[in-house]
DNA sequence: TATTGTTATACTCTATAACTATA
DNA sequence: TATAGTTATAGAGTATAACAATA
């Protein structure tokens, strides 16, 4: 990415905000997509794994709105996951126009695995001192878990 | 995006990223992608005018680098970007064979409006005290620029 | 012979709108 | 009438491979 044209006074959070989007476009994305690739999905698709929880079935709509996108995107990614057997459709109780994914067996340690490759800090967050790293952590505790 | 599903002891750094990961995800992508949509510009063509330096033309081989995809992609999104006006393709002068992309003053000053929307930090940075605000930004500071 | 960028191809994602089957 | 999900359609992104021009 390009240095920064406006080289001004920002305040503390606008600044630690790009520099953790630097972070994410530097290290996130190509992470991702390297994951991804491993595990032969694509993006979106690892996106709707990991949106889901193998211990609760979610409506089609949820997932849509978990994903930030249109119910139709939806049907599309569910049938290439579903067609590898990584999630199933199942018919709603209650209200019988809704669709519940189930994540199968198979889906949930795909999925496991996914975590697993993605957790790993890139590299400038684990060079950090052990102190930085858990001031990091904290002060994102409380931006997210007021 | 579902609750992690090994609720198990993480390593501060990581716990850190998935935080992380979790901030951008939730706030980063929704408006990122509403920028685009307001500028009527594709992500892809959002993440290209901003790795682009107004100052300093870049061979569309850099491009592809910075946007981590293939040269054939960059072309594509290219095309589009001069179709309107905001880069234009400068052959090389040492080897004929690269060109290099040239932001417009109209695509100098659309990246401008884009960086100032983009700029803002989100509810939960800008909700963190202060003193929090600027230890993240000293924090990312040092991962980033050590 | 190797490299830059383009073209060709096939697949996926995305938004919108029209459709169905339920409610 | 309203809603959940699908289908249809058009545009865009992506990876791969083949190609032209240049080195």
């Amino acid at each position: 990415m390009a240095t920064p044209d406006t080289v001004r006074r920002q305040s503390p959070a606008a600044e630690a905000w790009g520099l953790i989007h630097e972070l994410f476009a530097t290290y996130g994305k190509r992470r991702f997509h390297a994951v991804a690739t491993e595990f032969e999905l694509s993006p979106p698709q690892v996106m709707a794994l990991r949106a889901l929880d193998p211990s609760k079935p979610l409506p089609m709509s949820s997932l849509a709105g978990a994903l930030h996108c249109d119910n139709s995107n939806v049907t599309g990614i569910v049938d290439r996951l579903e067609d590898r057997g990584l999630v199933e459709r199942h018919s709603g109780e209650h209200d019988r126009r809704v669709k519940m994914l189930v994540v199968t067996p198979k889906g949930a340690e795909l999925r496991a695995q996914l975590s697993a490759a993605l957790e790993h800090p890139p590299e400038p967050l684990a060079k950090l001192s052990p102190e930085d790293q858990r001031t990091l952590r904290d002060i994102m505790r409380r931006a997210l878990r007021p």
